[in-house]
DNA sequence: TTCTCTAATTGATATACATCAATAGAATTC
DNA sequence: GAATTCTATTGATGTATATCAATTAGAGAA
């Protein structure tokens, strides 16, 4: 097996033959990124779908403003891309970059497509991760509804305890859609 | 076929076959509703997904406060429920009420299992509505961090124009998360 | 129709937060 | 280690929006 933690993450959620996940490792591609470099910028034609091997990415849109929004992080264990782009075929306007050196697996649409009716265990793998990520996401928009700043920040802190100390406190901040300064002063509140 | 409603949103995204159709046909049950009644309330142990025929549904959650945050709106055509509570097994805080009379059918958690099992075109059907949902709450999500009020009451305008007049405008501002003085004033400076 | 109740609007005030600006502290580079 | 750049903090001010309170409009019931 030439790249286990993929074969360890699919066996987390379904029960693939060997052949399988043979299948799979066939389909992925090695990337590696400096930090600071970019996976995908708009514009960008190649439409793929990424695995965090290791390493940390914030993935994030900018506005007619141009105003930076981060949408997404991602660290180990992790797929990312933009779903809109990939699956829909629209053009993408996702920034994804690499916030420490990275390395990723990709896959490519067609190759998915591949996977998707050789070995149709991967739709019930995939069907299960857009599924928690959609209520994750749920989770999310329901904090933003009920709770103030502070209680979204703790949220964040103890949802994602593993990335909280490897992104900035402005990307924290901009993810949560407050300035830094009010980030600033909700966390001085918290040192008592 | 019973429900051909169903069979035509099925056939929107995949190519079933007949015997696909029948069988999921064969596991769905009718559910009708009165305005002001509610399909699940917290607490509720039964674990059914639901697909609305006819009506129109709001599902919301209340905090520790007593406030309602409403997550989601439901119309013809929508499938409806608590992903969570449905797919993880935890129990379920969300409220789902009828807007209007509504007509529903409803699958339970062993009838879709046994729907993927004995028929896996439903595992890609399913991915595809929940990649879909996936999508549009990352857009909600990027709205909310992006736009003011008033641009996120004319995108709801125009993304759901035809829940937009079945629906109290303090039902829509709390499904913005505004006050209802401050879109009753936005929706003012609209008018002109 | 008239009454009643709910929803929508409008006004006045309070508050959380953004923004602008300056400084202090870390981290990176040479 | 010094210099430079990036990040975090702190202060002062302005603004959008929540909240409280009152009024008007509209919808449904008798």
């Amino acid at each position: 097996m030439k790249y286990p933690v993929i074969a360890d993450h699919v066996r987390r959620y379904v029960a693939p033959k060997d052949s399988d996940l043979e299948l799979l490792q066939s389909l992925l591609n090695e990337v590696s990124m400096g930090k600071g470099t970019f996976l995908l910028q708009p514009g960008t034609q190649v439409m793929h779908e990424y695995f965090v091997v290791e390493g940390c990415l914030k993935a994030y849109y900018m506005d007619e403003k141009g105003s930076r929004h981060i949408i997404q992080f991602a660290i180990e264990d992790w797929w990312i891309g933009d779903f809109d782009a990939y699956f829909n075929g629209n053009p993408s306007r996702l920034y994804l970059e690499a916030i420490e050196p990275s390395r990723l697996l990709s896959i490519s649409y067609e190759n998915l497509q591949k996977l998707y009716d050789e070995a149709p265990i991967f739709e019930r793998y995939f069907r299960i991760l857009v599924t928690n990520a959609f209520i994750s996401q749920r989770k999310r928009i329901l904090s933003t509804l009920e709770k103030d700043t502070k209680a979204r920040y703790l949220e964040f802190c103890t949802s994602y305890p593993n990335i909280e100390n490897r992104v900035a406190n402005y990307d924290i901040a901009n993810y949560l859609g407050v300035s830094p300064e009010n980030l600033s002063r909700v966390r001085r509140t918290l040192k008592s």
